[in-house]
DNA sequence: TTTTAGCACTCTCGGGTCGAGAGTGCTAAA
DNA sequence: TTTAGCACTCTCGACCCGAGAGTGCTAAAA
């Protein structure tokens, strides 16, 4: 297989912009007019004949225009798009609203959500910054009745787990905060392994604690994410690939079956990249549900202490040159949150900052 | 306006209850066919004549079949439906799934929701707990770097607030428990009204945090509630009525925006009543987004302590008898879950119970 | 007075036909 | 290699039409 022409890459690039925000098949007469083309509709038609030839577009019947493919759409992203950056003035707006709320983890994600779903004009998710090992900040045991205690477990980067434990027999409030001060220090910013490693020294009181301790960590290390936020669903309803409600309910059970998504947002071997950032088109033939769709995703956090994805949901016919800069945009931006947030409290009272 | 005839409300029901079933406009001789009505078509087209003229019923056109009016709708609802209790086998696996969870808060949320939608087959959403006015059951402060730190309130009935603060200079973890622990066994158990007025006897430190405790205790009490958790978008895009995109994307707007949600669901002086469960039938003319829909909502907790909502959305034409008793049953459920959580604590240690 | 059979009438819905329009591929000339 | 010309194909919307379902009215039966 030889490169594509010059001339073939320009005309593949155009189809699908139009196709993007037309929807419908484009033909070679319409794209000479629209875009003042330097040739006549015949020659463009042999470029057309030659892309659809190697696989690039298809006609969805004889004597239409015709319209990108799976592999076409690759072949754009991978080879075509150009890193397009957003408008400065967006740039700083969107700084800005992330700076007010930059000390509550559930607001940024929620925030990111919504501009990735208003930029990208489709679905977005994003799921919370999440601690590649579960580290405990600090460790706190209330009495509510008997033998019933809530275990409040605050880790590193403020995610809070709560649990309610049963214990054998009674015990009183001083007891349970005495013990939770004891555990606090002697596990305060360890992970899991290093707990299991000094279990054994433990006794009484403590090793039931302890117990719980470890089921909780091992959960939060084992999910892959928390909850996955949501946003702009209505964007993607309005597409009119899905006004035949068939497509539309598929669309929706994907956004609720959170499995699925996990399974998604988890996948990591996905084929097209794009500097860091990851396109999935249309299930790339192994996911039946997305056979229409595709996938936007990236990253962000510091890989190694904590990370969370983010992607956006769209049509196959979806603007990624935008889906991709807004992510590339929103991941710097929650990495240096999350920078700030897990570094500082890794090492505590470490000084005075501006 | 007299009395409808026995006859006129049995035929109102079966064109109720036909058109819940087949969304399709009934007629006369089909009503006969399928329910062996003891009585000609000809006699049963004089009956839907007066209902039409009453109000209760109309026709797309002339010469279609009837479908039941706004009006139709709630003359059944308030008058004509009985109350049908689910199976008792239903009930007890329900019951057994709740108990199952009954320690976490969340899972109840997130089940009922889950149940809610599934026997309703429609769109449900559910409210967690939400005490009338919050109470302080544990305070617990922790540095995260110099001046920055994070303050964790846990409120009676297990709510879990957090709040970043910023204080005007840095202070040891050891003052800071310290503090926490005075100001939990100060304000334990206390409203924003008691604390507010012990407010002047505080001094340094106490009194930063102390109002930032109050911000979020008033924050708390003005909320209506918290998230609203959804189920069951799809069971509601499968219906007939919105396969026009336009309806479904009009309906999607509405789960989306939480505000209208809140203010839907606080609404208390809806109109047609049925047992302690509310039926809002197609925005009841002023909310015009809702027109085409309807809306069962009822409540659950112990009022004056704490309560939530819980509520069905589908179309007009959806099976009220059905919301209304699986709300019924899940607010029984529910209620005695708060109950048991909200009582326990209020009197803590108050000895053991099987 | 109430119910019912009969009947003419109305309206929707699905299928079939048809012409306009858009687009194609091919050929031959520039 | 590009382009003008042309015959051909396919969709889409408009229109028509008949079948079917349902109605309201009238007059007879109960």
């Amino acid at each position: 297989m030889t490169e594509l022409s010059e001339r073939q890459k320009v005309i593949l690039t155009l189809v699908i912009h139009e196709y993007i925000q037309t929807a419908a098949p484009v033909g070679s007469q319409n794209l000479v007019a629209r875009y003042k083309l330097d040739m006549s509709s015949a020659t463009v038609r042999h470029e057309l004949a030659a892309l659809t030839e190697r696989g690039f577009l298809r006609q969805p019947h004889t004597s239409a225009g015709r319209i990108p493919t799976e592999e076409g759409y690759r072949y754009f992203v991978s080879r075509l798009i150009r890193a397009s950056d957003l408008p400065d003035m967006t740039r700083r707006t969107i700084s800005h609203q992330f700076y007010q709320m930059r000390h509550d983890v559930e607001q940024w994600v929620r925030l990111a959500a919504s501009v990735l779903a208003h930029q990208s004009r489709a679905a977005s998710l994003v799921t919370p910054p999440h601690p590649e090992k579960a580290r405990i900040k600090h460790l706190e045991l209330i009495s509510t009745r008997g033998r019933q205690v809530l275990m409040v477990l605050v880790l590193i980067g403020g995610e809070i787990r709560q649990q309610i434990l049963i214990l054998d027999e009674p015990v009183s409030q001083e007891q349970l905060s005495q013990c939770a001060d004891r555990l606090t220090q002697l596990f305060q910013a360890q992970e899991s392994d290093a707990i299991r490693a000094r279990q054994p020294q433990l006794s009484g009181l403590d090793v039931d604690v302890v117990n719980h301790v470890m089921s909780v960590l091992t959960e939060t290390d084992a999910a892959v994410s928390g909850e996955v936020y949501l946003d702009g669903l209505t964007n993607v309803l309005a597409e009119p690939e899905f006004t035949g409600s068939e497509e539309a309910r598929r669309a929706l059970r994907i956004l609720d079956e959170r499995s699925l998504l996990q399974d998604l947002v988890s996948r990591t071997a996905l084929s097209t990249t794009h500097g860091g950032v990851q396109v999935l088109i249309g299930g790339e033939g192994t996911w039946d549900e997305l056979r229409q769709w595709s996938l936007v995703v990236g990253s962000y956090g510091l890989p190694g202490l904590a990370t969370g994805s983010l992607g956006v949901l769209g049509p196959m016919r979806m603007s990624y040159g935008r889906a991709i800069s807004t992510i590339r945009f929103l991941s710097g931006l929650l990495s240096d949150l999350v920078a700030e947030t897990m570094l500082d409290e890794s090492t505590p009272n470490s000084g005075e900052v501006n």
